[in-house]
DNA sequence: CAAAATTTTAACAATTTCTTAACCATTTTC
DNA sequence: GAAAATGGTTAAGAAATTGTTAAAATTTTG
């Protein structure tokens, strides 16, 4: 299930949230000061920061614009709609005023989560003699049923998503690093060597492409 | 720039959100009831949609549900939870109540658009028999193919950022210095030669012009 | 906790690209 | 017009990137 990380200082409204979320079947991280979130999210990878604005250490607004990633709900009790614009421009995906109706927390959350994973497919991706099947381990080469691992899967699963398009190395790292561990080059370079030989395998043509200096390739 | 589609019945609040946006630089749509906001969205590709709930002809909601890939920022009075809740669940990525803070708005609107927004930029540099395509790091010359390397590839863009400018020397090498490495005047001689050759396998004329002791620009 | 699977790392060869140097042509300067 | 400076081309060697294998480290699974 999804990761949610709460930052609030507030140790009631806190506890608050944690339930509701928990209730709605989503684990949570906790932090309660603004330096505190920033070494957790070194740490832990989370789907989604519910943010508290008026925090001891780092204050909110450096947290917006230290996180890239991941998408940002404010929680504030400020109510100057320049705060709001501020907040939103510089990162924060949206803002929800205290007191909060949790229906609508939830609501705006679910939001959130759902932008991510339209970058998800629905059945699966097919290409040529390929077909991955949105299950996270499974590819068909000319319906031949092939096990892919999970860094193996993410990084296709890039390729295909945009076939025409040379993937930049590092944007490919970027890319797979939503659904698997951080990994560097040199490991990429091995990942890609593993599925070219699994395709190999059942399909005639070579299909993972090399753009020497840039990155990868689906071949035309 | 960007499009975006105003689904509003009320005349004045419709024209005051089409000053708005248009002020800040969108490009706008009008429609004024749920069936003509239909209708318009088969006919013109738009990056967004302002939408009242309260409209003739098919209501709101229904758009909703009929819409998929484009964001929606649902614009009410309605003030119950429940029907924000109801909105968001449904599709809306989000939710603004009458009346409106405009700068919220635009922010809000920015919000939904930065997250489309770092996917498309299939966009190629053309000049007369050449295209240099974005998206895959290589060359046409005359609809031919031609592979350049990541060095080759950041001299010709710039070239053709600016193709009726000279660019000096020491500014080309600064320029490129942001999509390869660093290189010497010696150096970028070579690879302007290597570049020429590879364009006059398949055209007729020679593009890349030196401008003697200070630079390089395109050829009229 | 041990076995199995996965990922990372290291090492090496193969390949591609980049830089350098040499040489000649052209332009500028004196 | 000769000398000096700049530009174009070529080829060789240097440097960087990639593909592959195997072993070590880590994570997952039973």
């Amino acid at each position: 299930m999804e990761k949610i990380l709460i930052v609030e200082d507030d140790l009631s409204i806190h506890n608050i949230l944690k339930e509701i979320l928990n209730k709605e079947g989503y684990s949570t991280f906790s932090a309660y000061s603004g330096t505190e979130a920033l070494l957790l999210l070194e740490k832990e990878k989370c789907d989604l920061i519910l943010l508290d604005l008026m925090l001891p250490g780092k204050c909110g607004e450096e947290i917006i614009s230290k996180v890239n990633k991941v998408p940002i709900i404010v929680l504030s009790a400020k109510i100057s709609s320049d705060d709001k614009v501020a907040c939103l421009l510089s990162g924060a995906s949206d803002y929800i005023t205290k007191p909060f109706d949790s229906k609508e927390l939830l609501a705006r959350i679910k939001v959130q989560l759902r932008n991510k994973s339209t970058k998800n497919f629905n059945t699966s991706l097919k290409y040529r003699e390929l077909e991955l099947l949105n299950d996270n381990h499974t590819l068909l080469v000319n319906k031949n049923m092939v096990n892919l691992t999970k860094t193996e899967y993410a990084i296709l699963k890039q390729l295909l998503l945009n076939p025409h398009q040379v993937i930049i190395k590092s944007k490919l790292l970027d890319l797979i690093s939503f659904d698997t561990d951080d990994c560097s080059e040199l490991s990429l370079r091995v990942h890609i060597s593993n599925i070219r030989k699994k395709i190999k395998k059942y399909a005639k043509t070579e299909y993972i492409e090399s753009i020497w200096g840039i990155g990868f390739k689906m071949n035309e």
